[in-house]
RNA sequence: GCGCCCGUGGCUCAACUGGAUAGAGUAUCGGACUUCGGAUCCGACGGUUAUAGGUUCGAAUCCUAUCGGGCGCACCA
């Protein structure tokens, strides 16, 4: 809609226009600063400026009024264009909001560690990316989701090491000698009794621990990826790090070539320092093992191979410190390193009974996401997490996640949806009865929450492209806040406009619909 | 010490990316249809946008400094 509206601008207003939302309803639907720039360049006052060009506009047909308000441009639009939209998006609910960008985009997030199930902290990335997953794809954009295993490393070994000792210790009451870290909690324990049933009991020793870290990077990645299905959150690939290291002698000759490596001090280092980077970084070690970051040269030298437009990273806000020198790679790769977009998902900081509660996976007191998912069910936590913005840290306490009340603005939101749903139940009007009735009786309240309603294609584009999730949710809140507002102002069944007024709220079905929908929420007709 | 992110009512967060009188939820207090779902609605209270300068028609937003918080500063992944 702000598209139509921009472009009709287009033929009387020259330069970049910017349409605002005006503070306040009375000054119509849209508001354009236009006359401020134009003021510097054709050296007349605003005021003047804007008053000649609100005489133009009023001229366009779906425009009903246009003024001059100190220097602002206010546009109303008409009723007829309001409802021909409106009945396009009923009648074309699947199309709704749809855009026509285009691109190939690879988002990789989530990528945890196969050592462990997915705890709290990992919610955030993981319910971010698959947000703008859902956004970027319904705006046209060709969109992968990827995951990397970091199954490479000493975790590896690790992850084995600490089977065979939970097996050695709890299962088999054996005395160990536990070294300085290593994994515990729960999900080790069935990890070591999952791994007794099927092997015996003469599977935990030295020898077997390669196995039994391959086995249980399995087994966890299982864990894993039913706790994200749960949630609604699908991958569409899986990168093994282990599986890149093939690759290295081909991109490190690559780096080579282009003069990325210095050897020092018996080590390879790449020569971030030169694009950026604090400091120059190891690859590989002197014993010839190559590091963390090569693994990652290989996956994102594999990546722009694999050739899209644009890739897009999201990582803990602790990493953040890696950006510069994985950037600085992609250049002397030969690549665009600016098609590389970083996002940072802040920490989520847990309270406790209003304690701040730390976790540590070591010591095995995380917060699975999986319980949370378990008290509060996907919907909620999808809510919450879209919520907030995601380079904000984010502070809550387990034990408000685990309400069930108005606080909860899911509950808000499906229960303006749910209400639409009885009044059609209720009315002896069918769907194409109602269709066919005109918006004319809905008042200007009702047209205000038309407006409302059809905003949803603006507020997609708008949190896709700004990396910004909250604003879908923000919307969805303050539609349905309009709409049960409305209700309470109206009586609906029985009164002389009923089919009016519910074909003004398909519309606003309509839109919570497909906004539930992309943020993974699927609509409910009954509480 | 250096780098990144952040600082908005008591609390949790917004603010269309530089626009009009900084908005919601929650908490607190007070109200609403003996009728469509009261999981709702209406009202009140609550702010020098951390502080101080600067940029301009205009700043929560941009710049500088200071204070405060989080996270990094591995040859661990």
């Amino acid at each position: 809609m702000k598209d139509k509206v921009t472009s009709l601008l287009r033929h009387h207003i020259e330069g970049d226009i910017v349409l605002e939302k005006p503070k306040e309803r009375s000054f119509g639907h849209f508001a354009t600063p236009a006359a401020f720039g134009l003021a510097k360049i054709l050296r007349k006052s605003p005021i003047v400026i804007a008053q000649d060009l609100a005489a133009q506009l009023s001229h366009v047909e779906a425009f009903s009024s246009v003024e001059a308000v100190s220097g602002y441009i206010n546009i109303r639009l008409s009723d007829a264009f309001l409802e021909e939209y409106a009945s396009w998006a009923i009648t074309h609910e699947a199309q709704f909001a749809k855009g026509i960008k285009e691109g190939k985009i690879l988002l990789e997030f989530v990528s945890a560690n196969p050592t462990g199930p997915l705890h709290i902290g990992h919610a955030r990335g993981a319910i971010y990316g698959d947000t703008l997953l859902r956004l970027g794809r319904h705006l046209g954009y060709e969109m992968t989701a990827e995951y990397y295993i970091n199954d490479a490393g000493n975790q590896m070994d690790l992850l084995g090491t600490s089977i065979m000792l939970e097996a050695k210790s709890t299962l088999l009451g054996q005395e160990v000698v536990y070294p300085e870290s290593f994994y515990r909690g729960e999900y080790m324990t069935d990890l070591a009794k999952e791994a007794m049933a099927e092997f015996g009991a003469e599977v935990f020793v030295e020898a077997n621990q390669m196995m039994l870290a391959q086995w249980g990077k399995e087994r966890v990645m299982k864990l894993i990826i039913d706790t994200l299905a749960s949630a609604n959150i699908h991958f569409d690939t899986f990168v093994s790090e282990a599986s890149l290291y093939g690759d290295w002698e081909r991109v490190l000759a690559k780096l080579q070539a282009n003069d990325a490596i210095a050897m020092v001090e018996e080590k390879l280092w790449l020569k971030s320092t030169l694009k950026g980077d604090e400091k120059d970084r190891v690859v590989v070690r002197e014993n010839g093992k190559p590091t963390y970051l090569a693994g990652d040269l290989i996956y994102h030298n594999q990546k722009f191979e694999r050739n899209y437009d644009q890739y897009i990273n999201i990582w803990g806000a602790d990493h953040h410190g890696y950006i510069a020198r994985v950037k600085a790679a992609v250049d002397f790769m030969g690549f665009d390193s600016s098609k590389l977009e970083v996002l940072l998902s802040q920490m989520v900081s847990l309270l406790k009974e209003g304690e701040p509660y730390k976790m540590s996976k070591r010591k095995g007191n995380v917060i699975l996401m999986s319980d949370i998912l378990e008290e509060i069910g996907a919907d909620a936590l999808r809510f919450i997490f879209a919520s907030k913005k995601s380079d904000t840290s984010l502070e809550f306490d387990i034990e408000t996640l685990k309400k069930e009340d108005a606080s909860n603005p899911a509950f808000y939101i499906n229960y303006a949806h749910a209400r639409i749903q009885t009044l059609l139940g209720k009315s002896t009007y069918s769907i194409e009865q109602i269709m066919q009735a005109s918006l004319e009786g809905v008042g200007e309240e009702g047209m205000h929450l038309l407006f409302d309603a059809m905003q949803l294609p603006e507020v997609v584009d708008g949190a896709f492209e700004s990396r910004e999730i909250q604003k879908l949710p923000e919307f969805l809140k303050r539609l349905a806040g309009a709409f049960h507002k409305f209700y309470g102002a109206h009586k609906i069944i029985g009164a002389p406009q009923e089919a009016q007024y519910l074909k003004l709220f398909l519309a606003v079905a309509v839109s919570l619909r497909v906004g539930l929908s992309l943020m993974g929420v699927t609509a409910k007709n009954r509480m």
